[in-house]
Parts: C-alpha cells; structure tokens; sequence
DNA sequence: AGTCTACCTTTTGTAGACAAGATGCGCGCA
DNA sequence: TGCGCGCATCTTGTCTACAAAAGGTAGACT
C-alpha cells in the first residue's frame, strides 16, 4: 500500500519500465526479497510485460544504485548485508545524514518544506497505524528528499545507498510486540517534525543535533540485538 | 598511454564491451568529451563492434555511477558542469576524501599497498613526462583505489562521483605553461607517496592531515574561482 | 563406490528488425 | 514577411530470435 505501482496489476500500464524499477526497489527496501536472492530476467520481463532488453537495463540501473549485484555470465543478486554492514553504516552514516540535513537547512525553499511535510504526513499515518512497509517506505523518502533539497550531486550518491540499507536493517531489527520500541518509533516520528522546522528555520546547527539524535535512537534500537556480543562501535558521535 | 583498451582497435577484441566502459570513462575523465556533449548509441555501437542493446546497458550502467545523464526520449549526455560544481565539489570533498583515507589506514593490508604504489609509479611518470591524460587517469585510480581499501561500501558511492568532477576540474584547470602549478604537481606526487606511507604506516592522523594538504594545494591553484572551504564535519573519531 | 568427464539443459549475452516518440524543416496562411 | 501547423526523418525504445557460457546430471572409468 505503500506505493501505487508496485500492488496490482504489475503486467499492464502505461509504463511498465518504471512501475518494475519502483516495485524492484520497493521489494529489496522491505526485504520482499531478501539479500542474496537472485533475480531471473525472464521472470521480471514476464510478471512485468516486458521483455529482457528493458528489463536488464533496469538492473543496470539498479546496480549503478546499489539495490543488486551484477557478475558476468551470472544471475542478479540483491544487494547482501553483514554484521559487518551494520558497522560500516553506523560509521559513515553520520557523517553523511549532518552534512545533507545542514545543507538542506541552508537551501530549503518554502516548495521544499512542503514537500516534505507531505512525506512526513505519509510516514507518520503509517507509523500510528502500524504499517511496517509503509514506514520504510516514507522513511526512505523522506530522508532521500532532505538529500534532495541539500542540492549537492556530490553527497546524494552515498547518502541513496546509505538509505536502501538504512531500511534493511531498520526492517530487520524492527520487533512490533516491544512497547518501548513502538514509543521509540513515535520518538522517531516526532524527531522527523522537529528536523523540518529546523530545515525550515534554516538552523543548520539545531538541525544537525536533531538528526544526530535521530541517528542514534537507530543504533540504540539496533545495538540491542546486534551487538549482544559486545560490538564496539567506535563512531557514533 | 594512460589505458591500454582505449588507445588502439575499439572495433575488435575478445571483450569489447568492457572496452566500450573503460574507453567513456577515459573519454570523459580527460574531457576528450566535453561535459554536455551527446552520445550517439548507434555511432558507439560501431564504432565498438555492437549492437545497441549491450550499448544501451552500459549507458544504464555509467549514468549510475554519474558519468552520463540519461532523460527519457532524448539522447544520453555526458554529466554537466558548472560554477555551482566547483563549489559543491569542494564543499564535500575534504569529508569523503579524509574519512576513505583514515579508513584505508585502519584497514590496508602489504598487498593494498603494493596496488597502491604501483598505481602511484605510473602517475610519477606521466607527471615527470608531462602526460597530462595519463596524470589525470592515474591520479583517478590512486584515490579510488585509496577508497577501495577503506572497504566501505557506503563512502564509495560518492567518492566515485567525486573523482569523476575531480579529473575534470583539474583538466579545466590545468596550465603548463605556468612553472609554479607545475613544481605544485610535483608536490601532489610527493604527497601521494607520503599518503601511502601514512596508510602503510596504519596512522590515520598523519593520512587525514595529507589528504587535507593534498585538497587543499588544489584548491589553491583553483582560488581565483572562489571555490569555498570544506564543511568541517568530523567523522567523529 | 567414488570421481572424473562429457553432454544436456538452463540462463545470460547479443544481434537485427520493428515501433514510437521527438526534432526540425517546409509549406501554407494571415 | 512572420507565425503556426503538419509532415518527414532521425533517434530512442522495444521485441523476437539466435549464440554462448555456466551449472547440473548421468554415465563410464578407475
């Protein structure tokens, strides 16, 4: 529900090439398929109306995007994760998710704060009514648009993978019969508001505390199953 | 020089599709294509001995990782560039540079830093010998190389992207008739060869203080453009 | 009985031809 | 003479068919 293109009807419409790219990069942020899988070219062109041409060069695209893996003379393989994922992400997350939410608070346009209330609307609807998808799915969003708005083509790239393994992970360690975790997702909710306002102040400073709190809500969620070994993440700050 | 699949037979070869890759990105990092310029699918096609489909997937691929752009209907055209790029290059690239280098500090193993000083022979060369694409092309592979060792698939993403504008900046740039950017790309290699040494040396103080010198000589020589000093996020160690 | 090898099946890679959209030119009209 | 509409052409997008390479399987040899 999360997304119009991906639900029904996948093998009609009008274009059908950007209905597979949305609904490809939807089922590998929800983990629909899973790290690892492999991806048959036949079984897209046919579920999709298309044929292999179209469809291969949405796995290049894909790959360019960090979503899948490609090997010559091999089948596709979605994007696979680790523990040691989880620390390189945690490592250089911050660093990218301040320098993005900075510039956005320097560049933001009264369109672009609207547009991001907009997101945030949809995120926290699904975050009151418990949709796991659709939280991912507008969390992804909304952080890709504050991406957006930084308006530099330099941070982008890092920050888009960041994100398809920020909702991968978030995926994986979500556990909706914890009640403290489900008020921490309201915290989250909450924290995405404040960090408008601040975009919306132009207050990079405050906008870098929110988003570092934000940040480490995450790994305080995630350190509780990850890293029960003791995992030293050393970054964080 | 710089390349071996570039320079001769295009049309032949046992992979001319790797050659098609390897050849664009040469052509663009060395501006023998101008930022802007169109790519004609079916003139490449010939020019390396393939049919469209194959071409049409490795524009898919170079557009990810920011070489090219592509727009629906309408031609694929190399990466743009402008004022705006120089600024935003300059903004971001001390963060991404300094932390890959730290990480490859942390991480870099003997045979990381054989590559690396190998990679770092052939740029000497083509300094010494006033080959300006080959200089261009190896410092290219010496810092995504850097990057490579760092083993953060999350900071590569915008390194690549960084690099591209980094070659293309210091072509635009580029002066030989002037004796003081020349003795100045003289220092450039010497401080590669003190980056590795910080790198093998596994301390990431020394390699973040290099890399920053090294930025910032290039910097200089780009002053007169109002390029702006870099954010000052650490990356938190 | 285990293992190596050769074949067969399946999947990826490529080619050539067809369809659709976009650009630019020329003609017609005001 | 200037502007606008429509056609022609070129380029991109897609499809079907064929070629090649990888993996699995069965058979035979050690």
């Amino acid at each position: 529900m999360a997304q119009n293109q991906s639900s029904p009807e996948t093998g009609v419409g009008p274009d059908r090439k950007a209905a597979l790219n949305n609904t490809l990069r939807h089922r590998i942020l929800t983990m629909q398929i899973a790290p690892g899988s492999v991806l048959d070219e036949v079984a897209l062109s046919e579920e999709f109306g298309l044929s292999r041409p179209p469809v291969r060069e949405a796995m290049r695209q894909l790959a360019g995007e960090g979503f899948i893996e490609l090997e010559a003379n091999r089948p596709a393989r979605v994007t696979s994760m680790s523990y040691q994922s989880l620390r390189d992400f945690f490592l250089i997350a911050p660093m990218i998710y301040v320098a993005a939410t900075r510039l956005a608070a320097e560049h933001a346009s009264k369109a672009d704060i609207a547009g991001l209330r907009e997101i945030q609307d949809s995120f926290r609807d699904a975050v009151h009514s418990n949709d796991v998808d659709g939280r991912v799915f507008y969390n992804d969003k909304f952080h890709l648009r504050v991406g957006e708005i930084a308006n530099n083509a330099y941070i982008l790239p890092s920050l888009r993978r960041l994100l398809i393994d920020h909702a991968r992970i978030g995926k994986i360690f979500y556990r909706p019969s914890n009640a403290r975790m489900l008020e921490e997702l309201h915290e989250a909710s909450r924290q995405h508001d404040e960090i408008i306002d601040a975009i919306a102040n132009h207050d990079p400073d405050r906008a870098e505390a929110l988003i570092r709190a934000h940040l480490d809500l995450s790994r305080k969620n995630m350190a509780m199953y990850a890293a029960p070994e003791g995992m030293a993440i050393s970054l964080g700050v």
